[in-house]
DNA sequence: CTCCGTTCGTTGAAAATTCAACATACATTT
DNA sequence: AAATGTATGTTGAATTTTCAACGAACGGAG
């Protein structure tokens, strides 16, 4: 769990904490750490929601696959941030979405219940997670905000447009790379791929933008 | 404000608190109430993001409307609610929303900063509404959740059963009223309203529905 | 009662998306 | 070097949505 204390005194989690402190609270807090290849499932739709996880490396996805086998991506967890935090802090019994690795990852996982509730060990760092918590949940829920707005455009063209400004605002820079291949940014989108295809390649002829991969350019 | 109390002592934010604590707190909070108009503006989009609202009667609803007119309903906000906790707990600089009332609405405003800072008189309450906060703020990603599911469909066929079949689950009846007419359902929906009528006919035909203005019932 | 404004349903044409199929490019393996 | 697999770009037909316009139903005001 050592190595990766590096990140964890990084994470908006811990903020506040010194990090002598860690070890005695990640084994009061029963913390685990699991280990997935990529491409396998970390969470499963379905699944009691009772764990927060911590993305110590690798890259995962937020997804949800509907009957018809149409995937939905609905975020991307990087190294250091948390995930299904809502689910577990909210209370819900199963979780609505899956977690999937995207890269090799390193996970730890927590369970919601030891934080919430006040512990006789180290209860003056549970105010303060309680607090990193709120934080962290109010910043997720403004990424939903974001994505419900790039969705809420009705043509390919109009998502595909607001999510790049997006990135670009984010990144402060017109060059930005993106963390979706095309089927992947189609699934985040909401929208066909070949579609979304034919949209990047007349954007190109437009003079709006360069692309090569996911490396994009904003003109 | 005292006339406010029954609403108060139900709200989620004060959970564990006790109704004669409550006069105390809002002074210590530096609540304020306000009155609005049905129609009128409670925030708007670009304002600084520090107050949390507390519908304390009528109603109102999440909005957004873009450069082109468009108008997106994120959400609505019933009598007891909270709205704009999560902009004003991420600490954003400005609201990337609106809020309308919907009818003639009264509100009580906290300052977040009030909330989250600890202050001398009432420091036990701010650490449990600090919890409370924390647990409405991951219920609402959970509703921000739910309508992606709802918007992430492709056709208005699609959204309308995900969101009609979402609303007789949480009301536990295939009898139910929904809070929108039929272009406030379009710009929930994110379609076209007359497609939207379109569609509903269509369903009725099929015998999958019945309807009349906002009352449903899936059959 | 009539007028008027709003909401809702209907329709047909225009525009956009989806779908399926295939071509191309590139990297990896054999 | 050839073969293979994956990702991406292209195209045209089918489907769906959007858009604009209009008519019907309804309720309130005068």
């Amino acid at each position: 769990m050592e190595q990766y204390f590096s990140i964890l005194k990084q994470s908006p989690l811990f903020a506040g904490i010194e990090e002598r402190d860690l070890s005695p609270m990640l084994g009061c807090l029963g913390a685990k750490e699991r280990q997935y290849k990529k491409g396998s499932s970390i969470f499963s739709e379905g699944e009691p929601a009772v764990y927060i996880g911590l993305l110590c490396s690798g890259a995962a996805q937020i997804e949800r696959i509907d009957y018809n086998g149409n995937r939905t991506i609905v975020s991307v967890v990087d190294s250091g941030e948390l995930f299904a935090e809502s689910f577990a802090c909210a209370g819900v019994e199963r979780l609505p979405i899956s977690v999937t690795a995207t890269e090799d990852c390193a996970v730890i996982l927590l369970d919601c219940r030891r934080i919430t509730q006040a512990c006789c060990n180290a209860c003056a760092f549970h105010q303060q997670m309680i607090y990193n918590l709120l934080k962290i949940t109010a910043q997720k829920s403004i990424r939903l905000h974001q994505r419900a707005e790039i969705i809420s455009h009705r043509t390919t063209r109009g998502k595909l447009m607001a999510y790049l400004t997006l990135q670009a605002t984010q990144k402060s820079s017109t060059k930005f790379t993106i963390p979706f291949d095309r089927q992947e940014l189609a699934d985040y989108l909401e929208v066909d791929r070949s579609g979304l295809s034919a949209e990047i390649s007349k954007l190109r002829k437009e003079g709006i933008l360069t692309c090569r991969k996911s490396d994009f350019e904003l003109l």
